[in-house]
DNA sequence: TTGCGTGCAAAGGTTTTGCATGGCA
DNA sequence: TGCCATGCAAAACCTTTGCACGCAA
C-alpha cells in the first residue's frame, strides 16, 4: 500500500523476478532460499524475510498462514492488484488453491461489520480459509 | 468429538477448570502455564501442550491461528457444546486487537459460500482483516 | 497389572534481531 | 554524504518429542 521509497538492490529485483516466474502458485521463505542457493545467485535469508515483509506491506504479495507450525505461504499478486472492483479470496487449505470471488452477498459483508459490528473490513487482506470443491 | 476413553489427573481437571473460569475469552498455551506457575499448582508445559490437544478433537475446545508467529489461542466452548459452534474473528490491523464474534449472519456467509461457491468454509482460521472502532 | 499421563530437558523449525559493513541515491 | 539494505550469527519463539517415572483404572 505505501509507496514508500525504496532502494532498488540486486537482492530485491532479483527476489522480485523469481516471485514473477512462480506467479499464480505460492512460495515459503524457505523454497526463495534454497532456490537461491542453487542458483548461486545468493541472498541471505534474513534479507529474504525482510524483503517479503516489505513486499506484503506494499501489497505486492500476499501472506498467507495455512497451518500454524508450517512455514507461512507467499503468492505474487503484482503492483497493480489494488485498482478496481473488491474482489474476496477462498484459499483452500488442502490443495493451495486460491479462489476469486465477486460477489454482492459477500460485499454485505462489510456494511453487516461496519453497522452492527464498527469493523471495517479490508477486503484486501481478509481471505476465507476453507475446502474447496475438488478436494472435499 | 471423539469421546475416547480418558484418564482423570488433577492436572486434566485442573486445567479444566481453568478453562471454564475464562470462558468467553480466549487463552493461549502460555497463558495457562503462567497462570498455573503463578498458583503453584504446576503444571508442565508438555502437559498443557498435549492436553489442550486432546481437548481439541474431542471438541471441548476450540484452536484458533491468527497469525504465524503469535502463539496459537484458545477458547473453551465446553462439553455440551453445539456441533460445530465456533466464534469468526477480526482483527485490527492498526492496534492489532483481536475481537471475537459470535453472530448468525456471519454463520450465514458459511452456507452460503457452501451454496453458492461449493467452498467450505473453515472459521478456525479464517480471520477478517480491518480497521476497529477505536482506530478509526 | 497395564499402559496412558506426566515432567523434564532438549530438540525442532521458523522467524526475528544486533551489529558492522556495503551500496543506492 | 546520509541512510537504508544486507549478511552473518545468534537469539527468540512456540511447539513437539524422547525417555523414565508415576498413577488411574
Amino acid at each position: 500500500m505505501n509507496e514508500r521509497s525504496r532502494y532498488k538492490t540486486r537482492q530485491r529485483e532479483t527476489l522480485l523476478a523469481y516471485c514473477r516466474t512462480v506467479s499464480g502458485s505460492h512460495f515459503t521463505a524457505g523454497d526463495v532460499c534454497a532456490y537461491f542457493r542453487s542458483q548461486g545467485t545468493a541472498i541471505s535469508q534474513s534479507t529474504v524475510y525482510r524483503q517479503l515483509e516489505s513486499m506484503v506491506d506494499e501489497g505486492i504479495i500476499n501472506k498467507y498462514i495455512i497451518d500454524g507450525n508450517s512455514p507461512a505461504c507467499f503468492e505474487y499478486v503484482g503492483a497493480d492488484a489494488h485498482e478496481g472492483e473488491v474482489c474476496f479470496h477462498c484459499k483452500c487449505e488442502k490443495c493451495g488453491k486460491l479462489i476469486h470471488l465477486h460477489c454482492d452477498e459477500l460485499e454485505e459483508i462489510q456494511s453487516h461489520l461496519l453497522k452492527e459490528h464498527q469493523f471495517k473490513l479490508d477486503p484486501l487482506r481478509t481471505v476465507f480459509y476453507g475446502i474447496c470443491d475438488q478436494c472435499r
